[in-house]
RNA sequence: GUGAUCGUAGCUCAGUUGGUUAGAGCGCCUGACUGUGACUCAGGAGGUCGCCGGUUCAAAUCCGGUCGGUCACCCCA
């Protein structure tokens, strides 16, 4: 292919028939949230640098190398949303929403990282989160993990796991940190380079390391569970219980730690084989300090975000690409006389209708203008030629069941009634 | 950022040790069929062989670079 305009990396245009499954998907994830009792927020798709680096953590991945960070024209640093947590918080803030009570909020949209594209993984992609605040008791985390479950469960999603782990607070973090340095040290010389680089920055990331060479060592590593204090172990048995109640599945993943700063006591994910290497479809847990550290109240929260591309992967993996049913009218005017009377009826068919009208305006044959309907997987062809023109008649067939029927061309509604599918 | 691998029609791919005008299937258009679709048959359109440079009498084919796809590492949705 010559190398004419081409999007981005890591980027791609969703096309027809796609662009219906995503349609579907969101009018899903809209109607879900609403049904939990969340409302949607929708920030600016670029934010002052500052908010990232403060609020994702200085130190991480994301914001010391992912970032598409530009200057303005005013000289001021920007940066495309590369996550949707500081964002929401920010506006929250910005509106002062914390003063009026817990929040629950979702969001939906495009996120930015400058990484390698591979399976699952893009420089542009879309997630799906929520955010609830002002609950610092399991309920809410048991909440959002359930509602994130639910999008699953109703998609059918059977190759999907829960992994649960809790990483502890400000009291018993310190403690961990400390038993995986006393247990990865003395063996500091066998891990892996990237390993050894990670052991005094932030050891708990050696936990879901690939590497071979780390796995006897991450096997036998302490578990966080060990080292829990009274309330966070508390939290998290409390939260257990509450997933077991409400029917959801889990298994508790000591090697869950998830990359960002800001979490705080529950981590979850929602992992699948269907992903390749990416396996996490959705991510989450509980950030405590974040609002307060981006300079507001001390409010606690919990969410998740959770890939749109990753999860279409996951269900067209289970239920395979999927065949439209067919739906909707293709109306079939022969040569210009049958047009002019036929548009201002397709009009009409379309406010009355709930299905799609279709309708080609090029001079062709009968036949072709019948392999035109098949394509568009119309149900019914309305044919309107110069025999129906004079007889002030229409013919309906049934391109299933291949009936017709003669309809008077009078009035739209007596069509639509033929069609039996008149909206209510 | 690192590594592997692949770039030939809209799509899926052939193309023999470098050798004339680069092929197939699907899709698209037209016709067989004055007005009744998934089948059939016959035609047709569509390609600077990703791009740039090199080797050679000759490059889709060999070499280098570059861009892009894919997969993995890192990290994450």
């Amino acid at each position: 292919m010559p190398s004419k305009l081409t999007a981005p990396r890591g980027t791609q245009d969703i096309l027809p028939p796609q662009s219906g499954a995503w349609l579907e998907l969101e009018s899903r994830i809209h109607d879900l949230a609403r049904r939990f009792g969340y409302a949607e927020i929708r920030t600016p798709v670029f934010e002052g640098t500052e908010l990232f680096v403060r609020g994702v953590g200085e130190t991480t991945d994301i914001v010391e190398k992912e970032m598409y960070t530009f200057l303005d024209k005013g000289e001021r640093s920007m940066t495309l949303r590369p996550e949707f947590t500081a964002p929401v918080m920010r506006a929250a803030l910005e509106h002062n929403l914390f003063s009026q009570g817990p929040q629950r909020l979702y969001y939906v949209g495009p996120i930015f990282r400058y990484e390698r594209p591979q399976k699952g993984r893009y420089r542009q992609a879309h997630q799906f989160g929520v955010e609830c605040t002002g609950f610092s008791g399991p309920e809410a985390d048991a909440e959002v993990i359930a509602l994130a479950w639910e999008l699953v469960r109703s998609y059918g999603l059977t190759d999907a796991t829960l992994n649960v782990n809790s990483i502890g607070d400000d009291v018993c973090r310190p403690r961990y940190r400390q038993a995986l340095l006393e247990h990865f040290r003395p063996h500091a010389a066998e891990l892996s380079a990237d390993s050894q680089r990670r052991l005094e920055k932030n050891p708990l990331r050696l936990l879901d390391s690939k590497d071979e060479r780390d796995r006897p060592f991450v096997e036998s590593a302490p578990a966080f569970a060990s080292v829990l204090c009274d309330a966070c172990r508390e939290h998290d048995d409390a939260l257990q219980a509450l997933l077991s109640a409400c029917g959801i599945p889990f298994v508790v993943n000591s090697r869950i730690v998830r990359g960002l700063d800001y979490y705080t006591r529950t981590v979850f994910e929602i992992t699948s084989s269907a992903l390749g290497a990416q396996s996490t479809v959705c991510g989450g847990g509980r950030y405590d300090g974040l609002v307060k550290s981006l300079g507001g109240p001390d409010v606690p929260a919990v969410g998740f975000a959770l890939g749109l591309e990753r999860f279409l992967m996951m269900a067209e993996a289970v239920h395979g690409a999927r065949v439209a049913p067919r739906d909707g009218v293709q109306a079939i005017a022969l040569g210009a006389q049958a047009r002019a009377v036929a548009l201002p009826m397709v009009m009409e068919l379309r406010r009355l209708l709930r299905a799609p009208v279709f309708m080609d305006f090029d001079d062709r044959k009968l036949l072709a203008h019948l392999k035109i309907a098949d394509r568009n997987k119309a149900r019914y062809a309305l044919i309107l030629g110069s025999d129906e023109l004079a007889a002030g008649t229409v013919v309906v067939r049934d391109l299933e069941t291949r009936e017709d029927r003669r309809v008077p061309l009078g009035r739209a509604a007596d069509v639509a009634a033929a069609l039996g599918e008149s909206r209510a």
